[in-house]
DNA sequence: CCCCAGGTCAGAC
DNA sequence: GTCTGACATGGG
């Protein structure tokens, strides 16, 4: 699925004034340099909706499906390096979603006291474009725990059941996310042992069904996000709220909006003067008072609740 | 010892 | 249909 032809708002138009992207090659590391405004890679990369991304030195290191990246946050531009030829860059720009315009999204919000608090604190948030797969497995293992922990589990993971992936010379290993064939190839112990605790049975249950094709994700793009949804509720550990974190962090549904605790406080403590109200009332709510890009707006809320109140 | 973490599920009404 | 407790594990 595109972004553009699910887009219908201004939104759809590239980042005005985008030139092409600059490559080179700089021993043995291919660079490539992304113009881009109002992107904060750090917020991005740290807001809960990736696991994968560590901060060494001044840069962040991670996986993009089977390729080592690694990211540097410019004043105008993300600078990425690759252990390997980058191509045209779209796989890159497809997961940074650096073309998107940001500021038109910003737009779309509920003008209220709110929104505009939390967009200022966590301006240049961003959401990304992440694999289906290794979204909804991560997803699967993140309820009840904080995102440190997910994070843990996540990398124990790839060490012992993902496949090493070109590194630069000299450079410790990097994994690449298990298949759902490769996990359920593992005895649940196995998982177990990756501190995942009660979740292991729901991912290896999950990896089944999606091994099996009883469950298409790269079919799910074609569908209605209701739809859409229905198809990842079938999977065993997946609920209303990890469904919606897959339609928003992976197929890019913007109106998808996952409901946690903190987006519950946030929603209880912003809108509703605290009271305990329904988590259906929320979810209609949400849909009603965001607009289009609402899970946009659902990012901005969850990250600025954590970074508030620590 | 307690409570909580980007929840889901089965079993009770 | 809604409500409750169990489910592993680690941090505060």
């Amino acid at each position: 699925m595109n972004w553009e032809t699910r887009m219908s708002s201004a939104a759809a138009r590239p980042e005005r004034c985008t030139p092409e992207p600059v490559s080179a090659t700089l021993a043995g590391l291919h660079q490539i340099r992304l113009p881009v405004q109002h992107y904060d890679l750090a917020t991005t990369l740290t807001s809960g909706q990736a696991f994968r991304w560590k901060l060494c030195g001044e840069s962040w290191e991670g996986a993009i499906d089977r390729r080592w990246v690694r990211l540097a946050a410019a004043e105008d531009s993300i600078l990425a390096e690759t252990a390997e030829p980058i191509g045209n860059g779209a796989w890159l720009e497809n997961y940074l979603q650096n073309r998107v315009d940001l500021e038109s999204i910003l737009a779309t919000f509920p003008d209220d006291g709110p929104m505009r608090a939390a967009v200022s604190a966590c301006f240049g948030l961003r959401l990304l474009r992440q694999d289906p797969w290794e979204c909804l497995a991560s997803f699967i293992l993140s309820s009840t725990k904080q995102i440190v922990q997910i994070e843990q589990i996540v990398a124990l993971l790839c060490e012992r059941f993902g496949e090493p992936v070109p590194v630069p010379p000299g450079h410790s290993p990097a994994y690449s996310f298990p298949t759902a064939d490769r996990l359920c190839a593992c005895a649940e112990s196995e998982l177990r042992s990756c501190k995942m605790g009660f979740r292991a049975a729901y991912l290896k249950g999950s990896a089944e069904m999606i091994a099996s094709s009883v469950i298409d994700l790269s079919k799910l793009s074609a569908l209605e996000i209701g739809e859409a949804r229905e198809s990842l509720l079938q999977l065993p550990g997946v609920g209303r709220k990890i469904a919606d974190c897959v339609l928003l962090f992976a197929y890019g549904f913007p109106k998808a909006f996952p409901i946690d605790v903190w987006v519950m406080k946030a929603l209880r403590r912003l809108y509703f003067r605290g009271r305990r109200v329904p988590l259906r009332r929320l979810q209609r709510f949400s849909d009603e008072h965001f607009g289009p890009f609402a899970g946009y707006a659902q990012q901005y809320l969850f990250h600025y609740m954590r970074r508030s109140e620590p």
